[in-house]
DNA sequence: GTCTATATGGGGATAGAC
DNA sequence: GTCTATCCCCATATAGAC
């Protein structure tokens, strides 16, 4: 239960980014979000005007500047590089931290962010792959370009293939907020909750050394 | 819409299977499962009870048998390298090939098994994740058991996050069958369906790469 | 802007006849 | 084993008073 300080339109943005992190777009009522919310169920369609209006407005608040920050990355790195390209691991990390990185930032509610980030990263084949694809598109051209320039002598194809793979292993890291109960017993901890730092350089060696492969 | 030649109780989990692979567990309802098995909806609680029991037994028809091809290719390959240890790839291919092979199989039901094996792998986090566990605690067990034999300098920990990577990179090889609006217009299709001998050879590269990473 | 009340439909599950 | 009929709950959405 959220607290009666932020307005209405705000609490239930907070409530229903929690519900749908923790259990999914679909599994998700909206009656759960509003008696978390402490609001009135007719307040989610007066501001949103449908459950997939609120999906799409919590979706955008959290991941318009996140891909805002992912494309300024992109440009900052590839400016440094001058004529040359940006390594396979920068431009990787353009990629890869904005998305992980908020989940270092202790507050409750970017810790959400990580598993509502994987969430989105396995939307594919539902019904909000629509809304997904509205928010990546344009990251996911500049990105795969950007690895084009970096690796020429892959076959464009084979490089969409490894950013897809490389999609699916961030969708796994991100949720790792959750418990994995099938590895969880030797997976670390650190306050009852995973080092996000860890996470950031662990998969990011992972996926470099994959979009690399011979 | 099934033909009737089948048993009732195999339509049910056919059409099941097939929706589920499609739409998600949760999203799917057993009235839509009963329409294109032309099967009375009371048939489904008489042979499954309930609709856990239908995912149930809609997961265990076929990642059984995957699961117990998992496991003999890691004894074979096991035993082959003697009091050695099996390569890393070697390792991979036993996890990853049982699953991603029965795509080639050129039929329309197997087809399915792709999808619903990736949607498998991404359920973390759900009222689903229990079943999932069920079927494939045994397999973890095992394949993370190889790895550390076959890496002894990495840390266990770190292997189970390389492991969690490459699932997730699994998960993404699988959902292949469904066209992947973002990034499919580079990705080469073959008679309208994705070659997988080719998606498999991509992944065990990359996610060889990325568990051998230094 | 916020609320109550309600429309309308779909969901899983079951009783009981055949 | 199969079917009809129905229970009961929950879902999204909206009308209309305040």
């Amino acid at each position: 239960m959220l607290p009666m300080s932020e307005p209405t339109k705000i609490r239930i943005l907070d409530s229903a980014e929690r519900l749908f992190a923790h259990n999914g777009f679909e599994a998700t009522s909206l009656r759960a979000i509003i008696v978390e919310a402490r609001v009135n169920l007719a307040s989610v369609h007066y501001y949103y005007r449908s459950k997939e209006g609120l999906i799409r407005a919590v979706l955008e608040r959290r991941f318009a500047p996140i891909n805002q920050e992912r494309l300024r990355l992109l440009e900052v790195c590839q400016h440094a590089a001058g004529d040359r390209s940006p390594s396979v691991e920068q431009i990787l990390e353009a990629f890869l931290l904005p998305m992980v990185m908020v989940g270092i930032k202790k507050s409750k509610r970017n810790s959400y962010l990580m598993q509502l980030g994987g969430r989105i990263l396995l939307e594919s084949g539902t019904q909000f792959e629509r809304i997904v694809e509205d928010q990546f598109k344009e990251v996911a051209r500049c990105f795969l370009q950007a690895f084009q320039q970096a690796m020429p002598r892959l076959a464009p194809n084979e490089i969409a293939w490894r950013m897809n793979f490389t999609i699916g292993a961030a969708a796994k890291a991100m949720f790792a907020g959750i418990p994995m109960k099938v590895l969880s017993n030797v997976l670390q901890k650190v306050d009852g909750e995973f080092e996000v730092r860890e996470i950031a350089s662990r998969l990011i060696g992972y996926t470099a050394a994959g979009m690399k492969a011979p």
